[in-house]
DNA sequence: ACCTGAACACCGTTCAAGT
DNA sequence: ACCTGAACACCGTTCAAGT
């Protein structure tokens, strides 16, 4: 850090750029900061003391700008659902919401423990708030009635966080033991299927069944599922649009 | 226990009810105090300290009977787990699986924090693992498709944990203003009211619906969407059978 | 306005040692 | 077999003080 390298003036390398300088600290930097660092080393071990190390600053410091850690947190996912990227409204509704899911669970993807940082809090930040006034949209549009919408939306979203959790979940039990990636979900199910019979007859049946090395495929279906569900309220909604 | 009252001492003192006795610390006495304590305090301040403390024991003797943290919630979910209700058999399957999300609901509310437990890792312990056993039983028995039933059982376990998990950030959110319970409902939709209406046409128009003052009746409506996408599932899987 | 030193009140976990 | 003392390596947060 402090060890230039003896021949020293910086400018004659060309290294001038990054001078310290201090650039004083605001709430973009320490965002910027804290996602990186997040997907570098996860939420468990994401403490105030290493992003204030890493921003070359002291811990105290960060408490000027961000009242405290969860605040910071629903920043992190707020800054995140920035790069959601919305459904082609020209297509039919229930294409765009397989985009909608697919978008969002890609959207998960992209940040390290990103599941954790949107369920720990309700979404009230401006990024989160404009993803689900779209998804609003998208249901409006497509003709249902006002007081199902915030249900159905609700409906959507946590679907694509359970099932993102789960992968995670998956992912992280590979991670405890040497395995890694694709042989998991064999390892899982054949933990299954070496339960006591007696006890979980259906488990061991299903075993094969219990963890598609086709997340894709489980995504889908169970998209599907809403979708359809989705669909007979449009049709019965109409059919009842007049009553009192 | 080794300790029979040798005449003398402790009873001139008149004190001798409590002799602390030094009941032995084992896996089931843990578990109990940890999910009292857990019910006073919260799984935010729940700490293995705390919990030595209330088993006057110290913090390093937890770790003779407990691997580490992670592993004494899983036990807490798999103890809560086992006061699951079972729906009744003889209902029809759509009934059978309103009684089942109904009784995990209620299962979830009956410990605090009990959502974020449950979400903090895979099913690995009897009592959760025979929960879904008997989810598992449920679909066989109404006829679906083997490869399809873990899925499903999935969807289920994940739309009862994301309504929860809602309604407990709503309650949490109450904690930190002034407001309590009822009229809070209320306040979250003044929130959404008073968004930016450029951006927000959507959510300021469908506000009141933002939050049901009743839960039961989203509850039931999601659960009635996937159940009806179910249903199809069923008809359509007779239809296919035979295919190869 | 912005940052820091120094402290407060905690954490989970390990391990040699005691009984 | 079961428990503890003592330490290690951390946490989030506050606040008077510095510039």
């Amino acid at each position: 850090m402090a060890r230039r390298r003896i021949h020293p003036p910086s400018h004659i390398l060309g290294t001038e750029e990054s001078e310290p300088a201090h650039i004083p600290l605001d709430r973009t930097r320490i965002i910027q900061t804290a996602l990186q660092l997040l997907n570098e080393i996860g939420l468990r071990d994401l403490s105030m003391r290493k992003i204030a190390d890493r921003l070359q600053v002291k811990t105290a410091s960060l408490y000027y700008h961000v009242k405290d850690k969860d605040e910071l947190l629903q920043w992190l996912g707020d800054k995140i659902s920035e790069n959601m990227i919305e459904p082609d409204p020209s297509l039919p509704w229930e294409e765009q919401i397989v985009q909608w899911c697919g978008n969002f669970r890609k959207l998960l993807h992209s940040h390290r423990d990103a599941v954790e940082i949107f369920n720990s809090a309700l979404a009230l930040g401006y990024g989160r708030l404009t993803q689900i006034e779209k998804l609003f949209q998208l249901f409006v549009s497509a003709g249902f009635q006002d007081s199902q919408i915030p249900w159905m939306a609700a409906m959507l979203k946590n679907y694509v966080l359970g099932f993102v959790a789960e992968e995670g979940q998956l992912v992280d039990l590979a991670g405890k033991g040497d395995t890694a990636v694709e042989e998991l979900g064999e390892q899982y199910s054949q933990f299954h299927r070496h339960l006591p019979e007696e006890q979980f007859p259906n488990m061991i049946r299903l075993a094969p069944y219990t963890t598609s090395t086709d997340w894709k495929q489980e995504f889908q279906f169970g998209l599907g599922v809403i979708i359809d569900g989705f669909s007979l309220k449009l049709s019965s909604g109409k059919t009842n649009r007049g009553d009192p």
